[in-house]
DNA sequence: ACCTGAACACCGTTCAAGT
DNA sequence: ACCTGAACACCGTTCAAGT
């Protein structure tokens, strides 16, 4: 890579990542050159589709996301994990507004630039369930997928400025949906063999 | 209303409903005037807005709905009538993609088309949880705005044509957290009086 | 009263021409 | 290798000119 086009490229990220700030995930990417100070062709050089664009903008706080449920994993009772992991996906979905949508259609096009990230922060997720699951504290009829949605769900709330008020609190409901009761382990009878005989 | 200009109205309506079922809230409108063999300014002068224009295609629906709630206010047990009016609302977020968001807008906004309609529909539903909350089968902490707020997120889901196939299941996920367990009548000790003794 | 379409200011995307 | 911007095909919105 030349020195101009690194230097392009950079300027280039710091100036999609103001103006996505500003508008949302279908920004003008006319706009982002022109402030940029670069020819178009030069911005559809570099990022040769808008989902090109915005996971090298995710990529940073998605792999954030994806180490969060790593260290959950083992740092907290499953219930909690799963809780706080989904609080944090949530938010995520909240840094660009419109960008649910894009993942959305991604997690379903394997030809999308974002399809990799969404997958992996889906797996991510459905192994915080699993384990939560595994110990009766999350609703059974429920995949990794359906975590997935209802997390962009709630980006989208958040996206809303009607409905953003209130996103804790439906986060909150949401979240009681797919917790089931403490369920504190031991207590209906069968052993779950946490800790082997 | 001269006869030409209540023929335009009319054809430019039919035409319109095809294009937004194709294309979605957000259709070309400019598509729209052209397959109406309608000048474009005919359009603009009809419907002076995207909203104008979408709620003339939506009032039947809503009425439909306003209606729906006011017959299970007084037909259904309180929780079976909010969870059904709930799907049926969803339902209707289906009926064109893309519109849950305009009514999102529309609902915080008294100078849209949309507003007032939006607005029925709440408190419609909100009439509704109010009974169920009442008698102790709703979660007490939602008001009219988050079921409206849910019924949204849901119609939004409904929009990805990668939760699409889900959408079933997740609308009893949520539903699942809006109405409290069957809480039967008179069971927890205090009595709430529905019939006075 | 009503209709028309050109005009304006925007898009996304491509690609020949330049350095 | 890389950059540029004109060109093309679209938008939404307005409004002078027509009937």
């Amino acid at each position: 890579m030349r020195a101009d086009a690194r230097q392009n490229y950079d300027h280039l990220l710091a100036v999609a990542r103001d103006v996505v700030t500003e508008q949302g995930a279908d920004a003008s990417l006319r706009d982002i050159a022109r402030r940029a100070g670069v020819g178009l062709g030069t911005l559809y050089r570099h990022f040769p589709t808008r989902e090109a664009l915005l996971e090298v903008l995710l990529r940073a706080s998605l792999d954030e996301l994806t180490q969060k449920a790593g260290e959950l994993q083992t740092s907290s009772s499953p219930d909690e994990a799963l809780a706080s992991w989904f609080r944090e996906a949530v938010a995520f979905a909240h840094r660009y507004r419109g960008v649910v949508a894009l993942m959305a259609a991604a997690i379903a096009d394997p030809g999308s630039a974002l399809h990799a990230s969404c997958v992996t922060v889906r797996s991510a997720g459905t192994r915080l369930l699993l384990r939560a699951q595994a110990e009766g504290m999350a609703r059974a009829d429920l995949d990794g997928a359906d975590l997935f949605a209802l997390i962009g769900a709630l980006g989208w709330l958040g996206d809303q400025p009607s409905f953003a008020p209130r996103i804790d609190h439906l986060l909150g409901i949401i979240a009681s949906a797919v917790l089931t009761k403490p369920a504190s382990s031991d207590v209906k009878g069968e052993r779950r063999r946490r800790i082997p005989p």
